[in-house]
DNA sequence: GGTGCAGTTCACGCGGTCTTGAACTATATG
DNA sequence: CATATAGTTCAAGACCGCGTGAACTGCACC
Protein backbone atom coordinates (compact mmCIF):
# COMPACT_ATOMS: atom_id res chain seq x y z
CA UNK A 1 0.00 0.00 0.00
CA UNK A 2 2.99 2.22 0.67
CA UNK A 3 4.71 3.20 -2.68
CA UNK A 4 8.38 1.96 -1.49
CA UNK A 5 8.33 -0.39 -4.93
CA UNK A 6 10.79 -1.65 -7.24
CA UNK A 7 14.11 0.64 -8.32
CA UNK A 8 14.37 -0.60 -11.68
CA UNK A 9 12.87 -2.90 -14.27
CA UNK A 10 10.19 -2.00 -17.35
CA UNK A 11 6.43 -2.00 -16.27
CA UNK A 12 6.03 -5.24 -14.84
CA UNK A 13 2.37 -5.86 -14.84
CA UNK A 14 -0.25 -3.11 -16.11
CA UNK A 15 -2.41 -3.56 -13.30
CA UNK A 16 -4.40 -0.45 -13.48
CA UNK A 17 -2.86 0.48 -10.16
CA UNK A 18 0.70 -0.20 -10.50
CA UNK A 19 2.72 1.68 -13.05
CA UNK A 20 4.05 4.61 -11.13
CA UNK A 21 7.16 6.81 -12.08
CA UNK A 22 10.67 6.12 -11.37
CA UNK A 23 11.24 7.27 -7.64
CA UNK A 24 14.43 5.80 -6.73
CA UNK A 25 14.49 3.88 -3.70
CA UNK A 26 16.23 6.54 -1.47
CA UNK A 27 13.72 8.95 -2.95
CA UNK A 28 10.73 7.03 -1.48
CA UNK A 29 12.50 6.95 2.07
CA UNK A 30 13.22 10.53 1.98
CA UNK A 31 10.18 11.48 1.09
CA UNK A 32 8.18 9.65 3.42
CA UNK A 33 10.47 10.17 6.30
CA UNK A 34 9.29 14.20 5.11
CA UNK A 35 5.84 12.77 4.98
CA UNK A 36 5.78 11.43 8.38
CA UNK A 37 6.78 14.55 10.18
CA UNK A 38 4.60 16.55 8.34
CA UNK A 39 1.68 14.51 9.46
CA UNK A 40 2.88 13.83 13.02
CA UNK A 41 3.18 17.87 12.85
CA UNK A 42 -0.95 17.86 11.91
CA UNK A 43 -0.80 18.34 8.20
CA UNK A 44 -1.30 15.67 5.66
CA UNK A 45 1.06 12.98 5.06
CA UNK A 46 0.62 13.46 0.88
CA UNK A 47 1.23 17.60 1.56
CA UNK A 48 4.78 16.64 2.97
CA UNK A 49 5.20 13.85 0.68
CA UNK A 50 4.34 16.40 -2.36
CA UNK A 51 6.38 18.63 -1.40
CA UNK A 52 9.78 16.63 -0.78
CA UNK A 53 9.59 15.11 -4.27
CA UNK A 54 9.53 19.07 -5.23
CA UNK A 55 12.41 20.06 -3.11
CA UNK A 56 14.49 16.79 -3.85
CA UNK A 57 14.14 17.04 -7.87
CA UNK A 58 15.14 20.61 -7.45
CA UNK A 59 13.05 21.72 -10.85
CA UNK A 60 9.32 21.98 -11.45
CA UNK A 61 7.38 19.18 -11.75
CA UNK A 62 3.81 18.71 -13.86
CA UNK A 63 1.07 17.23 -11.83
CA UNK A 64 1.04 14.58 -13.80
CA UNK A 65 4.35 13.55 -12.67
CA UNK A 66 3.70 14.21 -9.25
CA UNK A 67 0.69 11.52 -9.67
CA UNK A 68 2.70 8.70 -11.02
CA UNK A 69 5.78 9.25 -8.88
CA UNK A 70 4.12 9.17 -5.98
CA UNK A 71 1.26 7.11 -7.17
CA UNK A 72 -1.58 9.39 -6.08
CA UNK A 73 -4.98 10.72 -8.06
CA UNK A 74 -5.33 13.39 -10.25
CA UNK A 75 -7.95 14.84 -7.90
CA UNK A 76 -5.65 14.48 -4.93
CA UNK A 77 -2.64 16.28 -6.47
CA UNK A 78 -4.59 19.18 -7.07
CA UNK A 79 -5.72 19.28 -4.06
CA UNK A 80 -2.78 19.20 -2.49
CA UNK A 81 -1.03 21.64 -4.63
CA UNK A 82 -3.50 23.80 -4.06
CA UNK A 83 -2.62 23.62 -0.45
CA UNK A 84 1.12 23.85 -0.73
CA UNK A 85 0.50 26.88 -2.71
CA UNK A 86 -1.80 28.75 -0.73
CA UNK A 87 0.74 28.10 2.26
CA UNK A 88 3.57 29.07 -0.23
CA UNK A 89 5.81 26.42 0.07
CA UNK A 90 4.87 25.44 -3.76
CA UNK A 91 5.17 28.27 -6.56
CA UNK A 92 3.19 27.69 -9.46
CA UNK A 93 5.40 28.13 -12.92
CA UNK A 94 4.79 28.29 -16.48
CA UNK A 95 7.40 27.35 -18.59
CA UNK A 96 7.17 28.83 -21.58
CA UNK A 97 7.68 25.79 -23.73
CA UNK A 98 5.16 24.05 -22.02
CA UNK A 99 1.46 23.94 -21.92
CA UNK A 100 1.08 22.45 -18.53
CA UNK A 101 1.93 24.46 -15.18
CA UNK A 102 4.85 22.98 -13.51
CA UNK A 103 5.46 23.37 -9.72
CA UNK A 104 8.29 24.01 -7.68
CA UNK A 105 9.58 24.00 -3.67
CA UNK A 106 9.89 26.78 -2.06
CA UNK A 107 12.09 26.14 1.18
CA UNK A 108 10.74 27.99 3.80
CA UNK A 109 9.00 24.94 5.08
CA UNK A 110 8.71 26.93 8.21
CA UNK A 111 6.51 29.33 6.84
CA UNK A 112 4.41 27.01 6.17
CA UNK A 113 4.42 25.23 9.51
CA UNK A 114 4.52 28.51 11.54
CA UNK A 115 1.96 30.35 9.35
CA UNK A 116 -0.32 27.40 9.69
CA UNK A 117 -0.11 26.81 13.53
CA UNK A 118 -0.16 30.37 14.17
CA UNK A 119 -3.57 30.50 12.76
CA UNK A 120 -4.79 26.85 14.27
CA UNK A 121 -3.53 28.54 17.28
CA UNK A 122 -5.05 32.10 16.95
CA UNK A 123 -8.77 30.47 16.07
CA UNK A 124 -8.24 27.94 18.99
CA UNK A 125 -6.32 29.04 21.78
CA UNK A 126 -9.02 32.12 21.32
CA UNK A 127 -11.88 29.75 21.49
CA UNK A 128 -10.73 28.38 24.79
CA UNK A 129 -10.10 31.12 26.30
CA UNK A 130 -13.28 32.25 25.40
CA UNK A 131 -14.55 29.19 27.58
CA UNK A 132 -12.74 29.29 30.06
CA UNK A 133 -13.73 32.81 30.92
CA UNK A 134 -17.58 31.96 29.93
CA UNK A 135 -17.11 28.85 32.16
CA UNK A 136 -16.11 31.50 35.24
CA UNK A 137 -18.75 33.76 34.48
CA UNK A 138 -21.13 31.31 35.01
CA UNK A 139 -19.83 29.78 38.22
CA UNK A 140 -19.86 33.07 39.55
CA UNK A 141 -23.68 33.93 38.71
CA UNK A 142 -24.76 30.96 39.79
CA UNK A 143 -23.63 31.55 43.28
CA UNK A 144 -23.01 28.48 45.27
CA UNK A 145 -19.77 27.47 43.78
CA UNK A 146 -17.44 27.11 46.05
CA UNK A 147 -14.79 29.77 46.62
CA UNK A 148 -12.09 27.26 45.56
CA UNK A 149 -13.24 25.87 43.09
CA UNK A 150 -13.63 29.04 41.28
CA UNK A 151 -10.10 29.32 41.96
CA UNK A 152 -9.10 26.38 40.67
CA UNK A 153 -11.18 27.36 37.15
CA UNK A 154 -9.23 30.84 37.32
CA UNK A 155 -5.91 29.16 37.54
CA UNK A 156 -6.68 26.72 34.63
CA UNK A 157 -7.54 30.00 33.05
CA UNK A 158 -3.79 31.50 33.79
CA UNK A 159 -2.46 28.34 32.64
CA UNK A 160 -3.53 28.25 28.97
CA UNK A 161 -2.55 31.52 29.27
CA UNK A 162 0.74 30.65 29.70
CA UNK A 163 0.96 27.74 27.37
CA UNK A 164 -0.39 30.15 24.89
CA UNK A 165 2.34 32.35 25.25
CA UNK A 166 5.29 29.60 24.98
CA UNK A 167 3.86 28.47 22.45
CA UNK A 168 4.19 31.92 20.32
CA UNK A 169 7.02 32.20 21.46
CA UNK A 170 8.07 28.93 20.26
CA UNK A 171 7.18 29.57 17.07
CA UNK A 172 8.57 32.62 16.60
CA UNK A 173 12.17 31.25 18.28
CA UNK A 174 11.91 28.18 15.98
CA UNK A 175 11.35 30.87 13.01
CA UNK A 176 14.54 32.46 13.87
CA UNK A 177 16.55 29.66 14.74
CA UNK A 178 15.73 28.15 11.37
CA UNK A 179 16.12 31.00 9.34
CA UNK A 180 19.77 30.32 8.92
CA UNK A 181 19.37 26.79 7.84
CA UNK A 182 16.71 27.90 5.42
CA UNK A 183 19.37 30.13 3.89
CA UNK A 184 21.02 26.93 3.59
CA UNK A 185 18.48 25.14 1.39
CA UNK A 186 18.16 27.83 -0.61
CA UNK A 187 21.31 28.39 -2.10
CA UNK A 188 21.89 26.40 -4.43
CA UNK A 189 18.25 26.39 -5.63
CA UNK A 190 19.60 29.40 -7.37
CA UNK A 191 23.22 27.92 -8.42
CA UNK B 1 -23.69 14.46 22.15
CA UNK B 2 -21.69 16.16 23.65
CA UNK B 3 -22.85 16.63 27.02
CA UNK B 4 -23.36 19.66 28.06
CA UNK B 5 -26.92 18.95 29.79
CA UNK B 6 -29.24 20.42 31.91
CA UNK B 7 -28.85 22.47 35.09
CA UNK B 8 -30.96 21.56 37.13
CA UNK B 9 -34.10 19.79 37.01
CA UNK B 10 -34.73 15.80 37.90
CA UNK B 11 -34.27 12.95 35.51
CA UNK B 12 -36.55 13.81 32.49
CA UNK B 13 -36.66 10.86 30.56
CA UNK B 14 -34.92 7.29 31.28
CA UNK B 15 -33.28 6.85 28.04
CA UNK B 16 -30.22 5.19 28.46
CA UNK B 17 -28.02 7.76 27.50
CA UNK B 18 -29.11 10.18 29.53
CA UNK B 19 -28.77 9.91 32.88
CA UNK B 20 -25.10 11.66 33.86
CA UNK B 21 -23.93 13.19 37.09
CA UNK B 22 -24.74 16.19 38.17
CA UNK B 23 -21.71 18.37 36.23
CA UNK B 24 -22.75 21.62 36.41
CA UNK B 25 -22.73 23.85 33.43
CA UNK B 26 -19.86 25.83 33.79
CA UNK B 27 -17.76 22.84 34.88
CA UNK B 28 -18.95 21.27 31.37
CA UNK B 29 -17.79 24.13 29.75
CA UNK B 30 -14.27 23.83 31.12
CA UNK B 31 -13.96 20.71 30.99
CA UNK B 32 -14.66 20.52 27.13
CA UNK B 33 -12.35 23.12 26.74
CA UNK B 34 -9.72 21.35 28.31
CA UNK B 35 -10.49 18.59 26.61
CA UNK B 36 -9.97 20.25 23.27
CA UNK B 37 -6.81 22.20 24.04
CA UNK B 38 -5.60 18.59 25.23
CA UNK B 39 -7.17 16.72 21.73
CA UNK B 40 -5.08 19.85 20.03
CA UNK B 41 -2.07 18.80 21.38
CA UNK B 42 -2.73 15.37 19.94
CA UNK B 43 -3.70 13.48 23.20
CA UNK B 44 -7.05 11.99 23.55
CA UNK B 45 -10.04 14.38 24.26
CA UNK B 46 -11.55 12.80 26.90
CA UNK B 47 -8.16 12.20 28.36
CA UNK B 48 -8.09 16.32 29.11
CA UNK B 49 -12.04 16.05 30.32
CA UNK B 50 -11.25 13.79 32.83
CA UNK B 51 -7.92 15.56 34.35
CA UNK B 52 -10.16 18.87 34.19
CA UNK B 53 -12.79 17.10 36.40
CA UNK B 54 -10.48 15.87 38.60
CA UNK B 55 -9.16 19.22 39.04
CA UNK B 56 -11.49 21.05 39.10
CA UNK B 57 -13.45 19.05 41.91
CA UNK B 58 -10.10 18.93 44.00
CA UNK B 59 -10.93 16.09 45.94
CA UNK B 60 -10.20 12.50 44.42
CA UNK B 61 -13.22 10.91 42.23
CA UNK B 62 -14.10 7.02 42.26
CA UNK B 63 -13.89 5.84 38.66
CA UNK B 64 -17.74 5.31 38.60
CA UNK B 65 -18.39 8.92 39.49
CA UNK B 66 -16.35 10.07 36.76
CA UNK B 67 -18.39 7.59 34.23
CA UNK B 68 -21.11 9.19 35.45
CA UNK B 69 -20.04 12.66 35.20
CA UNK B 70 -18.65 12.69 32.42
CA UNK B 71 -21.24 10.20 30.54
CA UNK B 72 -18.42 7.64 29.57
CA UNK B 73 -17.94 3.85 29.96
CA UNK B 74 -16.47 1.88 32.34
CA UNK B 75 -14.29 0.52 29.79
CA UNK B 76 -13.41 3.78 28.88
CA UNK B 77 -12.82 5.24 32.09
CA UNK B 78 -10.58 3.04 32.99
CA UNK B 79 -8.27 2.94 29.85
CA UNK B 80 -8.35 6.61 30.34
CA UNK B 81 -7.26 6.66 34.46
CA UNK B 82 -4.84 4.07 33.30
CA UNK B 83 -3.42 6.43 30.42
CA UNK B 84 -3.15 9.69 33.06
CA UNK B 85 -2.22 7.68 35.95
CA UNK B 86 0.93 6.24 33.92
CA UNK B 87 1.88 9.90 32.70
CA UNK B 88 1.83 10.65 36.55
CA UNK B 89 -1.20 13.47 36.03
CA UNK B 90 -3.23 11.65 38.04
CA UNK B 91 -2.71 9.64 41.56
CA UNK B 92 -4.39 6.86 42.92
CA UNK B 93 -5.41 6.35 46.15
CA UNK B 94 -7.27 4.28 48.41
CA UNK B 95 -8.99 5.72 50.97
CA UNK B 96 -9.41 3.72 54.55
CA UNK B 97 -12.84 4.15 54.86
CA UNK B 98 -13.54 3.73 51.00
CA UNK B 99 -13.25 0.80 49.24
CA UNK B 100 -13.43 2.18 45.86
CA UNK B 101 -10.35 3.66 43.88
CA UNK B 102 -10.36 7.16 44.28
CA UNK B 103 -8.37 9.34 41.34
CA UNK B 104 -6.68 12.98 42.11
CA UNK B 105 -5.37 15.14 39.63
CA UNK B 106 -1.46 15.68 39.81
CA UNK B 107 -1.06 19.42 39.06
CA UNK B 108 1.64 19.03 36.61
CA UNK B 109 -0.11 18.69 33.68
CA UNK B 110 3.12 20.17 31.82
CA UNK B 111 4.43 17.18 33.14
CA UNK B 112 2.28 15.45 30.85
CA UNK B 113 2.28 17.13 27.87
CA UNK B 114 6.59 17.47 28.06
CA UNK B 115 6.49 13.68 28.94
CA UNK B 116 4.99 12.42 26.18
CA UNK B 117 5.90 14.86 23.24
CA UNK B 118 9.33 14.24 24.24
CA UNK B 119 8.60 10.58 24.21
CA UNK B 120 6.96 10.41 20.98
CA UNK B 121 9.37 12.86 19.79
CA UNK B 122 11.71 10.60 20.84
CA UNK B 123 11.27 7.68 19.00
CA UNK B 124 9.78 9.23 16.18
CA UNK B 125 12.48 11.90 15.04
CA UNK B 126 14.72 9.44 15.68
CA UNK B 127 13.47 7.26 13.25
CA UNK B 128 13.30 10.04 10.80
CA UNK B 129 16.57 10.34 11.19
CA UNK B 130 17.29 7.02 10.41
CA UNK B 131 15.16 7.04 7.18
CA UNK B 132 16.26 10.31 6.34
CA UNK B 133 20.26 8.81 6.78
CA UNK B 134 19.21 5.50 5.15
CA UNK B 135 18.24 7.43 2.13
CA UNK B 136 21.41 9.20 2.12
CA UNK B 137 23.37 5.68 2.10
CA UNK B 138 21.71 4.39 -0.48
CA UNK B 139 21.44 7.61 -2.82
CA UNK B 140 25.43 7.55 -2.33
CA UNK B 141 26.00 3.87 -2.75
CA UNK B 142 24.08 3.35 -5.89
CA UNK B 143 26.51 6.55 -7.77
CA UNK B 144 24.65 7.83 -10.21
CA UNK B 145 22.69 10.15 -8.11
CA UNK B 146 23.53 13.84 -9.16
CA UNK B 147 25.75 15.60 -6.68
CA UNK B 148 23.30 18.66 -5.99
CA UNK B 149 19.96 15.92 -5.06
CA UNK B 150 22.50 14.84 -2.50
CA UNK B 151 23.26 17.76 -1.67
CA UNK B 152 19.56 18.71 -0.89
CA UNK B 153 18.51 15.60 0.67
CA UNK B 154 21.87 16.60 3.09
CA UNK B 155 19.73 19.85 3.91
CA UNK B 156 16.94 18.03 4.58
CA UNK B 157 18.68 16.32 7.36
CA UNK B 158 20.00 19.35 8.83
CA UNK B 159 16.90 20.63 8.80
CA UNK B 160 15.26 17.89 10.43
CA UNK B 161 18.02 18.30 13.15
CA UNK B 162 17.45 22.10 13.79
CA UNK B 163 13.57 21.91 14.08
CA UNK B 164 14.34 18.85 16.57
CA UNK B 165 16.47 20.82 18.73
CA UNK B 166 13.65 23.28 18.65
CA UNK B 167 11.36 21.59 19.72
CA UNK B 168 13.16 19.95 22.57
CA UNK B 169 14.26 23.31 23.57
CA UNK B 170 10.62 24.52 23.50
CA UNK B 171 9.81 21.78 25.87
CA UNK B 172 12.30 22.95 28.04
CA UNK B 173 11.39 26.32 28.58
CA UNK B 174 7.97 25.17 28.46
CA UNK B 175 8.68 23.25 31.82
CA UNK B 176 10.50 26.21 33.30
CA UNK B 177 7.81 28.62 32.03
CA UNK B 178 5.34 27.21 33.33
CA UNK B 179 6.90 26.24 36.80
CA UNK B 180 5.67 29.43 38.57
CA UNK B 181 2.15 28.57 37.41
CA UNK B 182 2.07 24.62 38.79
CA UNK B 183 3.24 26.08 42.06
CA UNK B 184 -0.12 28.69 41.90
CA UNK B 185 -1.98 25.35 40.94
CA UNK B 186 -0.53 23.65 43.47
CA UNK B 187 -0.46 25.77 46.42
CA UNK B 188 -4.59 25.15 47.17
CA UNK B 189 -4.80 22.05 46.86
CA UNK B 190 -2.59 21.48 50.06
CA UNK B 191 -5.30 23.86 52.14
C1' DG C 1 -17.80 -21.22 48.52
C1' DG C 2 -20.93 -17.63 46.88
C1' DT C 3 -22.46 -13.03 45.87
C1' DG C 4 -21.59 -8.43 44.44
C1' DC C 5 -18.97 -4.71 43.09
C1' DA C 6 -14.52 -2.44 41.22
C1' DG C 7 -11.56 -2.72 37.58
C1' DT C 8 -9.52 -4.62 33.08
C1' DT C 9 -9.49 -6.25 28.44
C1' DC C 10 -10.92 -6.55 23.86
C1' DA C 11 -13.86 -7.32 19.51
C1' DC C 12 -16.99 -4.56 17.24
C1' DG C 13 -19.42 -0.36 15.43
C1' DC C 14 -19.63 4.46 14.68
C1' DG C 15 -17.87 8.73 13.17
C1' DG C 16 -14.62 11.41 10.98
C1' DT C 17 -10.88 12.09 7.71
C1' DC C 18 -8.36 11.24 3.40
C1' DT C 19 -8.37 9.50 -1.20
C1' DT C 20 -10.32 8.13 -5.17
C1' DG C 21 -12.67 8.42 -9.57
C1' DA C 22 -15.72 10.50 -12.50
C1' DA C 23 -18.10 14.45 -14.08
C1' DC C 24 -17.14 18.98 -15.16
C1' DT C 25 -14.61 23.45 -16.53
C1' DA C 26 -10.83 25.71 -18.71
C1' DT C 27 -7.36 26.18 -22.02
C1' DA C 28 -4.71 25.19 -25.90
C1' DT C 29 -4.33 23.19 -30.80
C1' DG C 30 -5.60 21.78 -35.38
C1' DC D 1 -15.69 24.69 -33.89
C1' DA D 2 -14.06 20.07 -32.55
C1' DT D 3 -10.85 17.67 -29.89
C1' DA D 4 -7.50 16.76 -26.53
C1' DT D 5 -5.18 17.62 -22.44
C1' DA D 6 -4.66 20.08 -17.82
C1' DG D 7 -6.88 21.18 -13.77
C1' DT D 8 -10.92 21.45 -10.31
C1' DT D 9 -14.72 19.82 -7.63
C1' DC D 10 -17.33 16.66 -5.12
C1' DA D 11 -19.93 12.46 -3.83
C1' DA D 12 -18.89 7.79 -2.58
C1' DG D 13 -15.93 4.65 -0.39
C1' DA D 14 -11.77 3.07 2.15
C1' DC D 15 -9.53 3.55 6.19
C1' DC D 16 -8.48 4.40 11.01
C1' DG D 17 -9.00 5.51 15.75
C1' DC D 18 -11.98 5.99 19.67
C1' DG D 19 -15.44 4.59 22.80
C1' DT D 20 -18.75 1.10 23.91
C1' DG D 21 -20.45 -2.82 26.13
C1' DA D 22 -19.96 -7.34 27.45
C1' DA D 23 -17.16 -10.93 29.12
C1' DC D 24 -13.72 -11.63 32.33
C1' DT D 25 -10.59 -11.12 36.59
C1' DG D 26 -9.83 -9.89 41.23
C1' DC D 27 -11.11 -8.86 45.69
C1' DA D 28 -13.92 -8.22 49.81
C1' DC D 29 -17.37 -9.47 52.72
C1' DC D 30 -21.00 -12.77 54.15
Amino acid sequence: MKGYLWTGGLEAGRGEGSSNGRLAPWEAIAVDAVGNVIEFWGFKRNQGRVWALLYLRGEPLTAGEIERELDLSKGGVSMLLRDLERWGVVRRVRLPQDSAWRYGAETDLIRMVSHVIEEREAGFIERIRADLAEARRMAEESGNVPREHLARLEKMATLAEHVERALRLFVKTARLDVGGILGALREDSQR
